[in-house]
DNA sequence: CTGTTAGCGCTTTCAT
DNA sequence: ATGAAAGCGCTAACAG
């Protein structure tokens, strides 16, 4: 391997001024500069960044945490979020917690030992605390994405859950639909919790009377199929809902195929809307509409404001971004 | 920063002792481990793993390197690879190159400099040659998946393009199609070259007289519209094509969009099909017939293959592994 | 079974 | 503008 000490053997000089090429140090004569860039490029010298990591204390390593990257809803904001760590020089380490606590603890081990400069996290749950509150104890510094932990004082970033269940809730109630069913997240995590109490303020404010048994919460990750609609359709007539609302895109994608088990016709017999796109291609073969929240842009942004902290340009206080939503209407309402 | 010095002082014993404990030595007294084990705990000490690197020469990071992370295709490859690798205790690293040269040299450059102990990698084209020749001299392990350059003996996992191809063309000749086009991905892509080849092949042994100018060729990631359906559909009658082969899922859906702007009805005035499926959820709302590559798998694969070899349990010789795709028959067909 | 010594490749600090 | 010394946190190699 070919070291700094074999370039400054090369160029006569000192490993420091080679150090200092290197780490563009202005205090540098030309001369010396040129004289040790040629000995850089004839040895093909790679600086080794675990050393420089051990004195500086920096990585230049981010890690994204998520529940699971084929999701489009997550892979977007991933690709946003490399493409921002790229751009600043950082790399990107990606985790997939499957929606399980002890996988997400078992990355932030890990992430802790890896020495990442920051993380970017879309919580499993409340109930995440311990695992996120050692990186802060240990001063590294954490930007929640889509979900946040409220003990937890660090940057947010996510879609605007209250617009984007009042657009879902009155583009619904536009085509004619007052029993409008909630397939909610579990509601230990804030962003179910925001869209069900958006949800219930939106109903309010059209003047639909609220059913509580129009509520229902699964995982946002796990199979479901007859049975949970079953509890929905299986309602008398009159109070069967006319309309569902799932709470993410693999909801909604569920809830499509446990319709088409059932033989109900979308949009005719129920309609179906949900938060985030399930397609990657978008106008291709649009089926669901959605509220779709700007994916992209929340990892762009995240990584921003991670790297801001990192960097000591970021306030003290923990900064919340929420951005909009937009409603894209399709054949299932 | 607690360091194995302070596991030390409070266990009493020596940091050789404690690096022992951390990396499960044997040679240690059961007392002296738990005395160890507990001072660690109290401390909440964490490895630093730089500093281990520096002397192992080991980072236990991998990196991915690929076209698009957005693209379905290359997702399931990056969850696939994801699993593997955190199974076997190691983290990756995403790089996008958007089929970018310079990208994509860019990023070999950098993962060089962070010391990542192996890359996996879709390589833009053949021109990436240099840039992954200089991780062979560096004697820095890669893992082509689905394109691989003649040139560089690597251990190779891709799709088994024969036999895909077959089963697309088979299908189309099956469904009464005889005219079939065939929009490639460039030829400077080991992909694009097998799957030209074993088109013809495959229409030869079905008895079918190739075509020159149903051929044509595009980028894997270019948007196009129109323009270049209208090479196809402009054609008189008696050559105008049939059935539109795609060579990616990209290709299939702008496809289909351009062929929706010309008001052709797919599949009665044109049939599509292609390579790797275009819906992360499939079967919720099936379009594209297509020939789906095994893409979990891949990556899966892929990252064991490179394991084996960072950890010296490969043959000298490359592997080279395909995999059989899957004929998903839907409604473009 | 446990400890000592040395050094991985680099940058910080202090000299010159 | 350049260099020398020291050490980041850890483990390989050897000693006992």
């Amino acid at each position: 391997v070919v070291t700094i000490y074999d370039v400054a053997k090369a160029a006569n000089v000192s490993p420091m001024t080679v150090s200092r090429v290197i780490n563009q140090s202005p205090r540098i004569s030309e001369k010396t500069r040129a004289k040790v860039e040629e000995a850089i490029r004839q040895l093909e010298y790679i600086p080794n960044k675990q050393a420089r990591s051990m004195i500086t204390q920096k990585t230049k390593l981010l890690a994204l945490v998520i529940p699971d990257l084929t999701n489009p809803f997550f892979t977007s904001i991933a690709r946003g979020a490399e493409d921002k760590a790229h751009q600043k020089g950082y790399q990107l380490l990606i985790g997939n917690t499957d929606e399980n606590l002890s996988k997400e603890s078992s990355y932030v081990d890990v992430l802790l030992s890896t020495g990442v400069d920051g993380v970017l996290v879309t919580p499993v749950g409340d109930a995440s605390v311990s695992a996120w509150k050692k990186l802060g104890k240990r001063r590294v510094p954490v930007v929640f994405i889509d979900r946040f932990i409220d003990s937890i004082p660090a940057d947010i970033v996510l879609g605007d859950n209250y617009q984007s269940t009042k657009l879902l809730v009155n583009h619904l109630v536009d085509r004619g639909h007052e029993r409008i069913a909630l397939i909610n997240g579990p509601d230990n995590t804030s962003n179910s919790r925001e869209r069900l109490s958006a949800y219930r303020e939106a109903l309010s404010l059209r003047g639909i009377p609220l059913r509580e048994e129009l509520i229902v919460s699964t995982q946002f990750q796990a199979e479901f199929g007859k049975d949970l609609m079953l509890t929905l359709t299986s309602l008398p007539e009159e109070k069967r809902p006319t309309a569902i609302l799932a709470a993410n895109n693999f909801i909604g994608v569920k809830t499509v195929c446990a319709l088409r088990e059932l033989q109900l016709n979308i949009p005719e017999e129920m309609a179906v809307a949900c938060f985030d796109d399930p397609e990657p291609f978008s106008d291709y073969n649009p089926l669901l509409t959605v509220a779709s929240q700007p994916a992209y842009e929340l990892g762009h942004l995240a990584a921003q404001l991670l790297i801001e902290r990192i960097e000591g340009q970021a306030p003290e206080k923990p900064r919340r971004i929420s951005l909009p939503s937009e409603l894209i209407v399709r054949k299932s309402t």
